[in-house]
DNA sequence: GGTATGATTGACT
DNA sequence: GTCAATCATACCA
């Protein structure tokens, strides 16, 4: 299990150590294979205009989820960091399922392993992640965070699906992982 | 009270 | 490749 401490670090460090680490959410879940960082600086950044009653979560302790409705569909699951008031965060992008698999594939509609978590709007389809998750602590069932065995070759890219602070290279990922929701494109060596 | 927008996905040409 | 689904939130009047 992570300490919290884990968590009381930058965003963009934070999301780069947490690939390789296991999450489940209720026994349910994989390995972390993509991340994305925001912090309260970033214009991309639900927590750069300040807190709303949305976002509050993103301003409360590290070591917290942060849990929101995308596009009126989908749920986003985020790991809150950095200093408390921060508004910084850690959004959580794909897994690689090692655990329920079957529970996954009856909450997504297919088999396909590569299909379970590849995405932040599958992966919480996938777990089971909802409103009702928004603020929970990360340490404390139904969640159970796990240090990475191994240290696995990550990639650094530019973040998906935003229109603001592209510049911000905050997209992290295991290397070669089949399970991204998108593969990394090789940053050319001449870039800023 | 009205409207524009989005850290996405899946279906379709 | 394009595009609709679908709604909470944020912002303006």
């Amino acid at each position: 299990m992570l300490a919290p401490e884990f968590f009381d670090r930058p965003a963009a460090t934070v999301a780069a150590e947490l690939i390789g680490c296991v999450l489940t959410v209720d026994g349910v879940g994989g390995v972390i294979v993509e991340t994305e960082a925001y912090d309260g600086a970033d214009p991309a950044s639900h927590s750069v205009n300040g807190m709303t009653p949305r976002n509050a979560a993103m301003f409360g302790p590290p070591g917290h989820a942060y849990v929101y409705r995308s596009y009126g569909i989908h749920w986003c699951l985020n790991f809150v960091c950095e200093p408390e008031g921060s508004g910084a965060a850690v959004l959580i992008r794909a897994l690689e399922p090692t655990g329920g698999i079957a529970a996954m594939a009856g909450r997504r509609g297919t088999d396909d392993p590569r299909k379970l978590c590849a995405g932040p709007g599958r992966l919480c389809q996938a777990l089971a992640v909802n409103r009702s998750h928004d603020g929970m602590r990360l340490d404390a069932p139904p969640f159970e965070i796990t240090p990475a065995l191994s240290q696995p070759l990550v990639a650094a890219g530019i973040r998906i699906g935003i229109t603001r602070g592209v510049e911000t290279h905050w997209r992290f990922g295991w290397s070669g992982s089949r399970f991204l929701s998108r593969p990394f494109q090789k940053l050319s060596a001449t870039k800023k």
